[in-house]
DNA sequence: AAGAGTCCACACTTTATC
DNA sequence: GATAAAGTGTGGACTCTT
């Protein structure tokens, strides 16, 4: 009976050294050495259960392999969308996060001024739209005073579609060279340019 | 409950940078 | 050559599916 223990025990640590020497050969260095109790609670744990995914050691190398080159190809497709610093600061990958951080800080504030641009812009027609509603009125009461004409509106709803400014493509003919940076006089510019193509 | 898939942390090696 | 960063193998833990 202590005979058969003791086999058992030269059986597995044979099996112990050939897992090892496989282990060895198959990625040039030994597998990470189990800690001294006491050391961390995960390493005493160690031997105590069998690999959960896939039960072999490859297959979950494999999948570890597969799930990494993805997270590169992630980090390489944000490198894409991520400008280039143009300080001296290496590529890492935590420089890259870093860059990401305040590249989406950047777009977002821009997001914001856009935004309150647009609000802006909106106002602005409004207040137009009724200034020209009000001169239009204007003109027709004094055509009529003046001649006594029962003709209608020499504007018609189809003349004042043309007056029409899709407020979005000004906004962005207004931006500037560094996106969505519009400087006030520019804007001022604009509606200047919008009120002659009313006039 | 068991198995598969995924994430994470650790140890270690390899490669790049100074 | 020293150091940092990237890459790899591994096992545990967790979640989801069957």
């Amino acid at each position: 009976m202590e005979g058969n223990v003791c086999n058992i025990q030269v059986l597995l640590r044979a099996a112990e050294f050939l897992e090892r020497r496989e282990r060895e050969a198959e990625h040039g260095y030994a597998s990470v050495q189990p800690l001294s109790p006491g050391q961390s609670d995960k390493r005493s744990k160690q031997k105590s259960k069998k690999i959960s995914a896939g039960g072999n050691r490859s297959v979950h190398n494999e999948l570890e392999k597969n799930r990494r080159a993805q997270l590169k190809h992630c980090l390489e497709q944000l490198k894409k969308q991520v400008p280039l610093s143009s300080d001296s600061m290496r590529n890492t990958t935590l420089n890259l996060l870093r860059r990401a951080q305040l590249h989406i800080k950047k777009l977002q504030e821009q997001d914001e001024r856009a935004e309150q641009m647009k609000g802006r812009l909106l106002w602005e027609q409004r207040e137009l739209r009724v200034r020209l509603e009000q001169l239009q009125r204007g003109t027709e009461r004094s055509r009529n005073d003046s001649q006594g004409s029962t003709m209608s509106s020499e504007r018609s709803d189809s003349d004042r579609e043309d007056v029409e400014v899709d407020v979005e493509s000004i906004v962005f003919d207004c931006v500037d060279s560094d996106g969505l940076s519009i400087t006030h006089t520019g804007a001022d510019h604009c509606y200047s340019s919008m009120n002659k193509a009313w006039l």
